[in-house]
RNA sequence: CGGGGUGUAGCGCAGCCCGGUUAGCGCAUCUGGUUUGGGACCAGAGGGUCGCAGGUUCGAAUCCUGCCACCCCGACCA
């Protein structure tokens, strides 16, 4: 078979790259560091879209739409929020251009803003500022919004879906009147992640705290899922953060409890973007291409007519039109891909390299016989089933796929995952083969810097599961009471 | 912002060192025909300011100078 893609082994970079412009998922624009997703990309987003969306709503969240455009002034209330971003944002100084005289336009510069406009790259502060007038009493609260959005973040080096300067993604921003229902939705948010991941994408995820380091700027805590991806790096899948009063103090948001008594509103903030994208892409791929979950595949089925002759295809679409209809009466996304300017072996290479869960072949032996090749995109398997039988076991072999994938991945995860208690172990292990590595950490600042200067690893999270064991920092020795998750990362 | 690299057809490249007819190849596109159970074949066609500007020369894709753009490796990061 023809080489579509950039060797897998020799440079994942280039490979992933690759895949993702010829899958069709989406291409760099004429804007440094911005994408253009594709309509086949998009419609997974808009699968990933609907399934957390549903999630949201199941755990009692509304959406809203604030502003794009951030008021300087309100962006820099929060001191560590202002910090962490300050380094990435895009500024709108000016409203109109004006002809230059030489056939060109010009800013106009008695255009000049007299505030700048911050775009946004998260939107906690445009947000908060209307939650002080919307929150006066523990009856206003809690307050459970989410927002689909874009996000601008100027970023020096940019890849697609796994960092672009301007992303999809959901923010939810939630105030609520007590410490403990804050820490409970944060904790129920990154679950809602996590099962969002393993059931939807077949990733498996680590939740944890992030860091000292490594957390939101402006929060008192980050929760975070992490995902292995297949060339040994992680992947920090979606973010859950406990605020605090931070926000509610830089934003004077205060309400009356049910004593009467003043106090600063809880807030948390929570998302998860078109990063999922590569996610899912990195977690699953092989080298003939994309290998979608079928729950979010946006074609789950696709049915190619093999035939000699244009008077046999008449009876093959007849035969192709009613599996469809019956799979389709299930809920099951299908394609009848009839073009006739492409062979079937052209077709088939093109949706592995999609993803495309199942590929039925309907030839004139099958009409002959009354059968159907059944092809699965993860195990590249194939096999002949009665074609009376489609209906029922299609749904059951997408089911099965679903699962699979998911093994395989978390079978990855357990080859690539090592307790590390040497320095030099840990050295030799980070370089080849990468992976996570549960390591004791004597819980600095300092120390956590270190490594990463040598190794360029970081801590990834501290995984809620960590059971406590007495250890030595992998690092300086010091005492340790749990491991943490270390790696390399996106 | 540091270090390296590349700009030649829609995409991927060769040619450049050593200047010389009409700038070439693969893929893609279009036409016609044969094909179609794993990326088909044959024949033909279209498509180029050789990144931009200047210089050297009888003559520049090729040599020189300046500029621009993009990519990779760092710093930054969902």
């Amino acid at each position: 078979m023809a080489k579509f893609l950039t060797n897998r082994e020799e440079n994942y970079s280039q490979w992933y790259n690759d895949l993702v412009i010829k899958a069709d998922l989406a291409e760099n624009s004429a804007v440094r560091g911005c994408m253009v997703i594709k309509p086949y990309g998009y419609a997974i987003w808009e699968k990933i879209q609907a399934g957390l969306d549903k999630l949201f709503k199941e755990t009692g969240h509304v959406n809203a739409y604030f502003p794009l455009f951030i008021p300087k002034s309100f962006f820099s209330k929060e001191a560590a929020h202002v910090e962490g971003f300050a380094k990435e944002c895009a500024v709108v100084t000016h409203y109109r251009l004006k002809n230059d005289g030489k056939g060109g336009v010009i800013v106009d510069p008695a255009a000049k803003l007299e505030e700048e406009l911050i775009i946004r790259p998260t939107s906690e502060t445009i947000i908060w500022n209307s939650y002080k007038n919307w929150i006066h009493s523990y009856r206003d609260l809690p307050i459970l919004i989410n927002q689909w959005a874009n996000v601008v973040r100027w970023e020096m080096r940019t890849r697609l879906f796994l960092r672009t300067a301007e992303f999809l993604w959901q923010e939810g921003h939630t105030a609520h009147a007590s410490r403990e229902e804050a820490i409970e939705e944060t904790q129920r948010m990154i679950n809602v992640y996590a099962g969002f991941a393993e059931n939807s994408m077949a990733l498996p995820v680590i939740k944890g705290y992030k860091s000292e380091n490594e957390k939101f700027a402006g929060a008192i805590d980050t929760y975070a899922i992490e995902a292995l991806m297949q060339d040994g790096k992680a992947l920090q899948a979606g973010t859950s953060h406990f605020l605090g009063q931070n926000f509610a103090k830089a934003f004077d948001v205060q309400f009356t409890d049910k004593t009467g008594k003043l106090d600063y509103v809880w807030a948390t903030s929570w998302g998860v973007s078109t990063r999922l994208m590569g996610a899912i892409i990195m977690g699953h791929a092989d080298n003939n291409g994309l290998v979608l979950p079928p729950k979010l595949a946006p074609i789950q089925v696709v049915i190619v007519p093999i035939f000699k002759k244009a008077e046999q295809l008449p009876v093959i679409s007849e035969l192709a039109g009613k599996i469809k209809k019956d799979l389709e009466s299930k809920g099951i996304t299908v394609k009848y891909d009839d073009r006739d300017n492409n062979t079937p072996g052209w077709k088939f290479a093109d949706y592995e390299l999609k993803g495309v869960p199942v590929r039925i072949a309907i030839g004139p032996r099958d009409i002959e016989n009354g059968t159907l090749e059944i092809a699965r995109r993860d195990t590249l398997s194939k096999q002949i089933i009665p074609s009376h039988t489609a209906s029922e076991y299609i749904p059951k072999l997408l089911d099965e796929i679903q699962i699979n994938i998911y093994n395989k991945a978390v079978d990855f995860r357990k080859e690539n995952t090592f307790y590390v208690d040497k320095w030099d172990d840990f050295l030799r292990i980070i370089e080849e083969p990468g992976g996570f590595i549960m390591a004791h950490w004597d819980g600095t600042t300092e120390t956590e810097e270190k490594i990463k200067e040598e190794t360029k690893a970081t801590i990834r999270c501290i995984p809620f599961d960590s059971p406590e064991e007495e250890g030595k920092c992998i690092y300086t020795g010091k005492t340790s009471r749990r491991r943490v998750l270390f790696a390399r990362s996106y």
